[in-house]
DNA sequence: CAGTGGTCTAGACCACCCA
DNA sequence: GGGTGGTCTAGACCACTGC
């Protein structure tokens, strides 16, 4: 086993303040005394408050010392799944379609959204992508040809821009929304649902090093949930 | 100014990876070279390189060394916010109304949900949150009973069952969920939105130290988005 | 001003796990 | 087996900030 001395101190600080011997609100006693208390050195003490801190759990600021948040901050993280990924670690069969693909110059939206000038060219790539041959997801992506020309001599016939992107762009920021939609007609046809019907969708902006990447739009199949525990 | 070493050397090499200098797939330095290199010890570049491994960036073995993650983990993190914290930080008026308030037994589909046995009775709560006087979010609140029994007596007419939680139960887990539904006619009259309307939603199971506490579904008006960076 | 947390160091031990 | 990361320690310096 790893040594776990900052993990025993982490959890045994966590139990006192879960089961309330250390109240919201209250001071925690300082680095140095928990250190003797719990028989260590000040520096372990500090990794594991300083985890609780990361956690939402404590709030420490130098001299006024640490106190017990009085409302925890509450996170959830998500896993951004690859679609292919996802679809195959629930032992689906994945498959892709392309439906189409142009190159042009980006609407107004676009151009608002991606903070792109009024010069420059994007190519827009539809695509569905099936889980066990059911319509699972619907992409609708753009990519900035001023930023990444290589895009429009990429095949995305056999594959979608999700993936060449991931092998061409090493890293990137992103800003990702969730919201509803109702099915549009296309949608509709695409996703093999009726028309009105409620979707879950996903939007995402992608920069890398300054410059927007691409803006993507997927919409997921009806009654599609994303779960996480936190 | 906080010495920095560590935030530096951090940054140093997320430059490296984001450059391509260290390519995905690569291995990189062992810590000791890298300290050297750095000229720093190596508990820095320990914690510089253990931040970017929690990132998703990199990936640790012992032994094996760090490798540059061929596909860097994307994860979105989003703080859960309280409704009446989310609409007073933009600026807009809160208003609270309980819609309705009943003890009863729970229904099949909450014991399944909450793991609760055939016993027991749980309080149902339904409430309207407002911004700037139009409905903003629909609250629909099951409390086990059993593990909250004050939640009986508790007055959920002047605040929210969400607001009387956080100040009676310091923590908890939870499993969040995101989806999509279509109004039903009691949303629709409550939300002010027509029948038929796709609207975002949330719901979240919440456990405190193994016990089922709540569980609550929170819908928001149209047009509703959930927004992050990462 | 002085207490507290934030950080760094040099050295050490060892669990892990690939070769 | 041996290299690598994971962790701990004891000591140190100091930025920050409440008093």
């Amino acid at each position: 086993m790893v040594k776990t001395a900052f993990r025993d101190v982490r959890e045994s600080m966590r139990r006192k303040i879960l089961d309330g011997e250390w109240a919201p609100g209250e001071l925690i006693p300082n680095e140095a005394v928990l250190a003797e208390h719990f028989g260590c050195a000040r520096a372990t003490v500090n990794r594991a408050m300083r985890e609780l801190a990361d956690e939402g759990l404590v709030e420490r600021k130098r001299k006024a010392g640490t106190r017990v948040r009085q409302t925890p901050r509450r996170r959830a993280q998500f896993d951004i799944p690859i679609v292919r990924r996802e679809i195959e670690a629930r032992g689906q069969r994945y498959r892709y379609a392309l439906v189409e693909r142009a190159v042009s110059a980006p609407p107004d939206w676009l151009r608002a959204r991606m903070g792109l000038g009024p010069e420059g060219r994007v190519i827009h790539v539809t695509a569905t992508h099936y889980a066990d041959g059911n319509p699972y997801q619907y992409e609708d992506r753009w990519i900035n040809l001023a930023e990444l020309p290589a895009a429009e001599t990429a095949d995305f016939t056999a594959s979608g821009p999700t993936e060449w992107l991931i092998a061409t762009v090493p890293f990137s920021d992103a800003e990702i929304s969730f919201s509803a939609t109702a099915a549009d007609a296309e949608l509709a046809r695409h996703l093999g649902c009726a028309p009105g019907d409620p979707l879950f969708l996903s939007e995402r902006s992608t920069w890398w090093q300054g410059g927007a990447i691409t803006y993507v739009r997927l919409v997921f199949q009806r009654g599609h949930r994303m779960t996480t525990r936190y």
